[in-house]
DNA sequence: CGTCATCTTGAACATCTGTTTAGTGTCTTG
DNA sequence: CAAGACACTAAACAGATGTTCAAGATGACG
């Protein structure tokens, strides 16, 4: 009855077979495709989900408990959450998991908040790891920080990915990510850690600015 | 005969409306709507571009023909390409131009790679500016910084955009540029400012092991 | 006036889509 | 065994969409 590893329930293979369509093809992919490929009618597609909102959210629910679930073990020897999902697609089976994520960042819905919140919370705590040992600086405003890095990865890695509405090839997927992140890490490097601008002005600008809005902030150098 | 700008031929008033509707309820908006909007039948945009993906040509070739007549008096005061896009989205009239925009990097396609490489360029040469003036510090591979902070700049943005298949308000785009970039002008400032990471010890490790790949560089402070 | 090219339309066509429905088997349960 | 609940299918339905087609309008030109 419960969706046991060997032999899978009806209903399971019908979500397996959705969250790989939709990872390949895109989240607008006919019913039809994803019946054939679990082996059944596009009818029981409707029998057990409802609808196709139905299966949608079926999809969601068990993308997000699988992160859940995967996450605690995948964080240890991680780090940064931008690069849980690269390192998620390495992992054997699991590309059409980060391949579904990945469209449903393109497409940009109710999951998608709930994932950018997700990683920008992770974010937070990994920076604050590391303004704790001393290897990264502390911010004005953490949370405002951590959301532009997660929004600075993210949306990088989308703008990237090489599937716009043709098929997403997720065997190639965990070549590409590595071939990405080699195209991006001495830039990026380079950027965390020689200041891009020269000195403050900018900033002491904004910073005044604002000040003068609200009540005088000190600058804490 | 040609397109004046009191009197539209219909070709050039369905390219417009297309244009609009695309860019408020995306790329895939159907032909009958934009038909309906130009006034005429369904029919005769065929006639005029056709197919569905000749009218799109028509709206890219059009869109990138605008980006190049207004870019330069565009570049004078503004600076940052990336912000090319908010300011334009300020000026009357041109929001359809800037959401078609937005939907065209979303979809990703073949004007995506030619906009994004546009703006890369730009970037390259206002860093370059930059480091002539002093205000911005040199980097090891100008061109990857300047892709980078393209991408991130544009990703960001479409990350956060309010759209993802629900039509887009082109009236609220100029207001939700604004409080977007006030979101993050902050950390961005910030991040720019004082370098996230306090010692130079990853991009150290990384120098060194492209070094020995390859021959060995010399770092240059 | 007649004719030809162009602009334009409305309907029809073909296809694809999600969904519904009626019916068939299969299994559990009393 | 009877009966009902459940899994499942095949076909049909209904709507939308890109495209085609035949014909009407319009204006230029001989």
């Amino acid at each position: 009855m419960r969706s046991g590893p060997d032999d899978q329930t009806a209903k399971a293979r019908i979500r397996d077979a959705a969250i790989l369509r939709f990872a390949q093809d895109g989240l607008d992919a006919p019913l039809r495709s994803i019946a054939s490929d679990a082996g059944v009618s596009a009818g029981l597609i409707m029998h057990h989900f409802g609808s196709r909102a139905g299966l949608r959210s079926a999809c969601d629910e068990f993308v997000q408990a699988s992160i859940r679930v995967n996450k605690a073990e995948l964080m240890l020897p991680a780090g940064a959450p931008a690069a849980m999902l690269a390192q998620l697609a390495q992992l054997e089976g699991y590309a059409p998991l980060v391949g579904y994520i990945l469209r449903c960042l393109q497409a940009g819905g109710e999951l998608t908040s709930r994932l950018v919140d997700g990683m920008v919370a992770d974010t937070v705590e990994y920076l604050r790891d590391g303004v704790r040992a001393g290897t990264v600086s502390p911010s004005r405003d953490e949370a405002a920080r951590a959301r532009l890095l997660t929004d600075f990865a993210l949306g990088s890695l989308l703008l990237n990915l090489p599937a716009g509405k043709d098929p997403l090839d997720l065997a190639a997927l965990p070549a590409w990510f590595a071939a990405y992140v080699d195209r991006i890490l001495l830039p990026t490097l380079e950027l965390f850690t020689k200041p891009l601008l020269t000195d403050s002005t900018l900033l002491d600008a904004y910073l005044e600015g604002q000040g003068s809005a609200q009540s005088t902030e000190r600058t804490t150098s």
